[in-house]
Order: structure tokens, then sequence, then C-alpha cells
RNA sequence: GCCGCCAUGGCGCAGUGGUAGCGCAGGGGCCUUUUAAGCCCAGGGUCGCAGGUUCGAAUCCUGCUGGCGGCACCA
């Protein structure tokens, strides 16, 4: 390994070749650059508490390890700041109190490196809380600098790309990515504490049902056989309401090829609670209690600051069927046109309104709601009553152009979809069979038919309410992230030229 | 998939037709209490990629690649 920078050369690679001199140079005075072990008695946090208040005071030896993101030398003496997941200390290496090898050693290291530190924690003349070194060993050298220390990174690329960079120079960004596991684990908690079982169901679907989306697909070469990503869980979740578990529920990926956004990722996380003999009035309490709690568990106030204003999430959230919000917010009245479908459709056109392709009166209803009424409207709002043509697995209501269904929207997003399950394996088979005819017409979010599943309806399933969260929808809106991308520990981007 | 904006040393930025500059980082040196430490010295990029216009392009034009935002689709 050359010890000389390259003449002429990047500036990254010149640091890079410094550096693996100085790691080489601490190889052959047998000191490895990696893979030592080490054991710190605390953390940085914890040491700094432990620091006496008196200048000049000495507490009791202790050990510390993490990453060094500053050295500053000053003649005889050294400092350095020791950064772990609690926080930072500063190690401290002076001649008159280290063994001068202490002080040599320190500071020969660079930002970035990984170190254990031994030492006696003690007060610095300007009050910071120290480590006074009585040990050091290198634990990682690193290779490569850490990003820019006082703006750190804000490209975004880079953010996204290289995430452990942008955790490691943002501390904002750690938080945020421990608040969305606090909310995850809020969300199991309340489900376990109301009796339902956490099960996984396959990944990988012969047949990708239970929402309207385009599937990725692959192949298995044992079986020989295609097989789709998962679109969502709803078709395998009720197949376990069938088998007799009454509260089931399946927090997991699933994959839509679809566009990207700051709303999308083509993975997401889905939640999906199924529960026998309940129905959509159950859900609703139920979608209240998990919004609280993820409120909660985020240590968020229910008063939250969305890109359209300010939310309260104080329950009870007020419920509206979508036909009465369509006719408030634009004017249209959806009632007079129900019989007659060419004029209904004509209004529609009226209000610039982008038409369905196929002109039922139920999904010109849905088509103006989707386009003009949802995204203004700031909620929280469970909006019910929606057009059976656009529900396929959900139950009549007493008004059959009409389902059991709401989506529960805030700031206009949709942040929960909820049924009463159809469990009438009849209706069901017809439902289905007519989104297969639209699926053969092209509609490629037409859900395709699941023979199995409609058999495993006729064996009998109770009925049901069941309820889809989209996870990172909600932890985006209860921590006020503005981007998907921003709740995704490594978001969805193009391959980089470099790794094509 | 469509539209708009952006792309300069490791990082953050300036430079809108005459052969690139600043801060941080990195290298060498000084300094025993610093904490965006300070001071001195030297170094590093041909301006995302490929073409074109021009005597001459980072700077104008075209295409491509990537990012961001919006639309479409959806959660």
């Amino acid at each position: 390994m050359s010890q000389t920078p390259p003449a002429g050369g990047h500036a990254l690679a010149q640091i890079i070749s410094d550096r693996l001199g100085k790691a080489e140079r601490l190889r052959n005075r047998g000191e490895p650059p990696w893979g030592v072990d080490f054991h710190p008695s605390s953390s940085c946090a914890a040491a700094a508490a432990l620091v006496p208040e008196a200048p000049g005071e000495e507490g009791e030896p202790l050990s510390v390890a993490g990453r060094l993101l500053a050295l500053r030398s000053s003649g005889g003496i050294v400092f350095a700041d020791c950064h772990d997941e609690s926080g930072a200390l500063q190690l401290v290496a002076s001649r008159e109190g280290s063994q001068p090898e202490l002080v040599e050693r320190l500071g020969e290291l660079d930002p970035g490196d990984i170190v254990g530190a031994r030492g006696r924690p003690f007060r610095t003349q300007r009050g910071e809380p120290s480590l006074r070194l009585e040990g050091l060993v290198l634990l990682a050298k690193a290779l490569r600098p850490p990003a820019d220390k006082r703006r750190g990174l804000t490209d975004p690329e880079q953010r996204y790309r290289r995430r452990y960079l942008d955790l490691l120079s943002e501390p904002g960004a750690r938080q945020l990515f421990r608040q969305r596991s606090d909310i995850i684990r809020g969300l199991r908690r309340a489900l376990d504490e109301r009796g339902f079982l956490e099960v996984e169901t396959p990944v990988l679907q012969p047949i990708p049902g239970g929402g309207d989306a385009r599937p990725f697909s692959t192949h298995h070469n044992a079986l020989g056989s295609d097989l789709y990503l998962r679109i969502a869980l709803e078709l395998y979740l009720k197949r376990l309401l069938v088998g007799g578990f009454e509260r089931v529920y399946e927090l997991g990926p699933v994959f839509r090829n679809e566009g990207v956004s700051p709303r999308h990722n083509p993975e997401f996380t889905l939640l999906e609670i199924y529960q026998a003999y309940g129905n959509l009035a159950s859900m609703q309490e139920l979608c209240q209690d998990l919004v609280g709690a993820a409120v909660r568990a985020a240590g968020s106030s229910p008063a939250l600051e969305s890109e359209r204003g300010l939310v309260s999430l104080e329950p009870p959230f007020p419920a509206r069927p979508m036909a009465e919000l369509v006719a408030e917010l634009t004017g249209l009245d959806p009632e007079p046109l129900w019989e007659d479908p060419d004029r209904f459709l004509q209004e529609v056109m009226r209000l610039g309104v982008e038409p369905p392709a196929q002109a039922s009166p139920g999904r010109l209803l849905f088509a103006v709601y989707d386009q003009l009424v949802e995204p203004n409207l700031l909620g929280p709002c469970f909006v019910t009553q929606y057009p059976v043509e656009v529900s396929p697995l959900a139950r009549l209501g007493p008004d059959p152009r009409f389902v059991e269904r709401f989506e529960l929207v805030v700031a206009g997003r949709e942040l929960a979809n909820a049924f009463s399950e159809l469990n009438d394996p009849l209706e069901q088979r017809r439902r289905l069979t007519e989104q297969a005819r639209l699926r053969a017409q092209g509609e490629e979010e037409a859900q395709p038919f699941d023979e199995d599943f409609v058999e495993a309806l006729e064996h009998g399933m109770p009925p049901a309410g069941g309820i889809g969260i989209g996870v990172d929808r909600l932890v985006m809106l209860v921590t006020g992230a503005r981007s998907i991308r921003d709740v995704l520990l490594f978001p969805a981007l193009r391959p980089s030229p470099g790794e094509a």
C-alpha cells in the first residue's frame, strides 16, 4: 500500500489513500485498524451525566465507544468529540494529564473513526463534560470522510441513496425513524391488547387480489409458474376468518407497480385487520383508537400542522356519506341524476372532472368525489357509502347502490379504508366476475378472479369488519414528514448509473 | 408515461461566451483547554454524459442519464 498521495489525483482518492496509509501504519505497529472487540461500560450520555460538577475533580474510571466527528489539536492537548447513539462526550488527551503516547495517538485519528476510550470523567475549564483519556483503541478506521460538519448532507438524492450518511449527520433523521418504530410498536400493542392475532401470509401470490393495482410479477423456477408480489393482504386474511380465527391482523410490505411520488413508494407498509362479528361501526371505533395510539406513541400532539392546515385528531371523527360531501362541496346533487346517467355524465364533465371509462352513476359519483372533494377535505372525516361498483369486496348497505364502507380522510389523503366485509359467496362471485370482465376489457387495475378465495367463502365466513391502514402515511401525518421518502429508510430510487 | 426545474473539486456553494473561484473537509507546520478552535503554507476540479453552434462554452442549442416538484395511477 503506497503511503504517498497520488500526484494531482482526485481529492477523495487522496483522502482515501492517506487514510489507508494511516491504517497500514497502525497495522504495522500491531494495532489492527478493524476487528478489535471493545465493550464500553457506559454510553456517552450516561458518562457525561457522571461528570463531577467541580472543575478539577475527576470521577471513577469508565469507558465509552463511538465515532469521532471532530478533532481539535492545540499543541500539547487534543480534543475529540465522540458520538454514540445516546449523544456525545468530549475526549481529552493532554501531555500533563495523560500518557504522551495517547496525545499522539488521538491526534492522528481522523473524523469518522470509531474508537473505544477509557478514562476518568471531568469537566474542562470551559465546563465541557469530558473524559480524560487513559486508554484508546481504534475499532474501525473510516477510509472515507463524514459529511460536511457544518451543513450535513443536504442533497436529497444523497440523503436517500446513502441513508447511513444522513442518519449520521442529521440527528433529526434518526429521531424520525425512532418515532416510526415507536408508532408501529404502538399499533401492535393496541391490537394485541384487543385480542388480535398477528399473522403472516404469502408475499408471493399466484393471483394478486384484494386491491385495485398493477402488481410486480416474478417467476418460480421449480414450480414453473408465474407469481406476483402481493398488492394487498385482504384475501388471505379473510381465508383465516373462514378458518376460525376471529381477530387477525398483518402488518407488512405490499408492492404496487405504480408511479413514485412524495406520497407513493412501490413498496409500502400496510396494516390490515379483520374482526369476525365486527362491522363498520366497530371498525370506526378501532380506527380512532389506532390513530390515537399512533399519536401517543410518536409523542405528538393530536393537533397537527399538515400541508392543508391545522388538523385535530381528537376523536370522534365525523362520518359523512360520499354523496352528501359531493353535493355540499361541488353543488352537484347526485340523487336526482341517478336515474339519468347521460345527464349525470354531462354534469360531471361540466365540473371539469375526468369521467371514468365505465360511466355508471356510482363511478361518476366516485370520480367527482375522488377528483374534487377528497383532495380538499381537511378532515379527519370518515367518508361513507361508497358506490358498489368501486367496492367489490364490501357488503351492500340498506341502499343497494352503496356498500358499507368508509375511508378515513385526513388532510386530503386516505389514511384508512374499511368495510363490513362481503361474506355472501354468490354475490362475491358475481362481483369478481364483473371485475374479471372489466379486466378483460383492458382495465389493468380491475381485480382478477380468485376461485380459491370464493370457494373459501362458500365454506362460510362469519360477518366481519375489516380495515386497512397505510402505515407510512400515518407516520407521515403524525410526524409531520412532507415526503414518504422521509419516513422510509431506503426509498425507491432509480439505480444510479454506477450500480445499474 | 407526460410537463417543469436542477446537475460546477469529498461536502456546501459562486461563476451566463474568452481556457474555473470561495467555505468546510483533506495534506504540511505553529499553538497545553478547544468545542463551526485559531494562524501560516502547499495541493486538489475542465464544470453529469454525448453531440452541436462559435475564432473561443461551465456559460447558447439538441439528445441522454440522474434528482426534485407537478400531473396521471394509487395508499
